[in-house]
DNA sequence: GGAATTGTGTGATGCCGGTCACTTCGGCAT
DNA sequence: ATGCCGAAGTGACCGGCATCACACAATTCC
């Protein structure tokens, strides 16, 4: 029997366990069913949210419709974070991927504690930054790599924050990710997602374990990456 | 005789005044000759600095040699945070492009202040938030604008930070750009941005003032930047 | 002041990847 | 099972943009 669920650690952009608590403690309860929005970019913004159960996407929608997906957040993740920062609109739209449970903070709580509590404004440095390097790695992405870079990148960050190992490098990702939501990810065409999801799965680089995608062999993915 | 040289605020990303004062008094001066880099994406970093004057350049450089633009710091703002922070690996490069005069601030010094004058962490959130969003609407850019709009869109960016109004809202932007310098930050090639600016100098929208890009009209630009 | 170097303008060519138009599959409810 | 509907595969087409290959300024430097 393999060794079995680790979960993807600092990449769900949490704040340190007691800090979490306090801070959060009185936050008010917000429930969202699947499909829900929970704010649209260019909302105005007065609080954030920490998940506690569920999984939220994070999105800027083009005039046109189209959608870039920035990130999937699961439980412990802040989101909304930047509107308490800096007062100013939302930066991007969020929705519930399924039923989701939260606790929303207003500024002005945010606001008494941080003064009370200094110390939040360290961790909330790290989380900031830590954001800033994967969306340099997107740019970087989005600039360099070729349509297959883009996807085998694209399933790497997702493995990082979904994934579990199974054993022998195998990695599962433990959601029901769809491949338009890939292509929307890694901003391509859903057609191509299928055209090279399916050629890895030829090659063994990819499989499809009772409806999750399974990484079967990362290294070459990493290689596919790179350039 | 036009009003005249208005510098951009808050876009060159730098602390309140006597914060950043303080902290760098006893920092080490340091300077780059035009075309010196600073640090390569990867090396190890240990501090961060201030542009005291000068201009630098932030950019990322694929395998290939094709370099990605971030951005353009000049006077006043704060780079190489990140690796303070986290004491990860410098995120991408830094080159001055013309001679540069900088403090440099170790990792233990920063720690040190930051233990005796919280506050800091609190104007670093600030100033990572604004990256934050600035990188948002480079990825959005680059996911929905076609090549027009991308040009459009950096030549508003540049204009924000680096832009001299000069009456009847045109805008100079006070730097020698190339336009290989704006392919790298829109992400295209620099024969397109040749293509596209003259369009636009003929339909009067940007020009040429001794040798400095000039927006004639920023709201149509804008205008081609939507969608 | 010319030569060397660097930046800019413009056409021709080709290909990556988006779009369209389907078919096929898979799950879920009747 | 049977039918339904959304997700996944696949080919044909075609257009936007990179690339190549230069001519032509514009600087910089002896």
């Amino acid at each position: 029997m393999p060794k079995g669920t680790r979960l993807g650690p600092s990449l769900l952009s949490g704040l340190p366990g007691h800090l979490a608590t306090d801070l959060f403690t009185g936050a008010k309860p917000v429930r969202l069913a699947a499909d829900e929005v929970l704010f649209l970019a260019d909302d105005p913004g007065d609080g954030c949210y920490r998940i506690e159960d569920g999984l939220l996407k994070v999105a800027m929608v083009s005039r046109a419709g189209n959608e870039r997906i920035l990130a999937f957040l699961g439980a412990g993740a802040i989101v909304g974070e930047l509107s308490v920062i800096d007062s100013r609109p939302r930066s991007a739209s969020v929705v519930a991927v399924r039923d989701t449970a939260l606790s929303f903070l207003s500024r002005a709580a945010f606001d008494a504690f941080a003064q009370r509590h200094p110390e939040v404004y360290q961790a909330l440095v790290r989380i900031l930054a830590t954001r800033l390097r994967e969306t340099d790695v997107v740019i970087a992405a989005g600039s360099f790599l070729p349509l297959k870079g883009r996807v085998a990148s694209t399933l790497l960050e997702l493995a990082e924050n979904f994934g579990q190992d199974v054993g022998s490098g195998r990695i599962v990702i433990r959601q029901k990710i769809g491949q338009s939501d890939i292509a929307a990810m890694a901003g391509i065409a859903r057609e191509n997602v299928s055209r090279i999801l399916n050629d890895w799965k030829r090659r063994k680089l990819v499989s499809r374990l009772s409806g999750y995608y399974c990484l079967e062999n990362k290294s070459q993915l990493e290689h596919e990456a790179e350039l």
